[in-house]
DNA sequence: GCCAACGTTGGC
DNA sequence: GCCAACGTTGGC
């Protein structure tokens, strides 16, 4: 299978990418936007993530990760003491998947949004053009694009 | 912290 | 099935 590529968002004050270098590799857990986990349950082993920082000034791509595991029910939504429990969801039907990721690399330097919007080979991404999805598909090309970025910037 | 944009819910 | 009301996301 031709390895696909992947933007995900998270807060970095709820789980930043340093929080990914301390425990190598996470549950991706709590998305509860059906097209982002639509995405996630596209992903497969091998699969390569932008890491992006959400809601900080400014937001930006600070590195990478890689898919480990794929899609399996996302444990949080059976638990009432979890902020992401969800009453409609069951066991038999469980509503929300989560994949596993492992840590890959940290950018020396972050890739900031308007950075992003600058780039002509950019302005397609999904990031750019709807900034709600918080999992979301990355071109090839445009994974390797904002790669070059980071090295460009040291 | 504000609020625009977007997604979801639920009454009809 | 429409759409108003509501809730959430995320850039600023």
């Amino acid at each position: 299978m031709k390895k696909s590529y992947w933007l995900m968002k998270s807060e970095p004050d709820v789980y930043s990418i340093d929080d990914l270098i301390a425990d190598g590799r996470t549950h991706w857990d709590g998305v509860r936007n059906y097209q982002a986990r639509n995405n996630m349950m596209k992903m497969a082993v091998g699969d390569e993530v932008l890491y992006y920082h959400s809601r900080q000034v400014p937001p930006a791509v600070v590195g990478r990760a890689r898919v480990v595991k794929e899609s399996y029910p996302d444990f949080t939504q059976f638990d009432k003491t979890s902020n992401y429990y969800d009453v409609r969801s069951s066991e038999e039907d469980p509503r929300w998947h989560m994949v596993d990721v492992e840590f890959v690399q940290k950018f020396e330097t972050e890739i900031g949004l308007t950075e992003i919007k600058d780039q002509q080979p950019l302005v397609s991404m999904v990031l750019v053009n709807n900034s709600r999805l918080s999992v979301q598909p990355v071109l090839k090309e445009e994974f390797d694009w904002i790669l070059k970025m980071s090295r460009s910037k040291l």
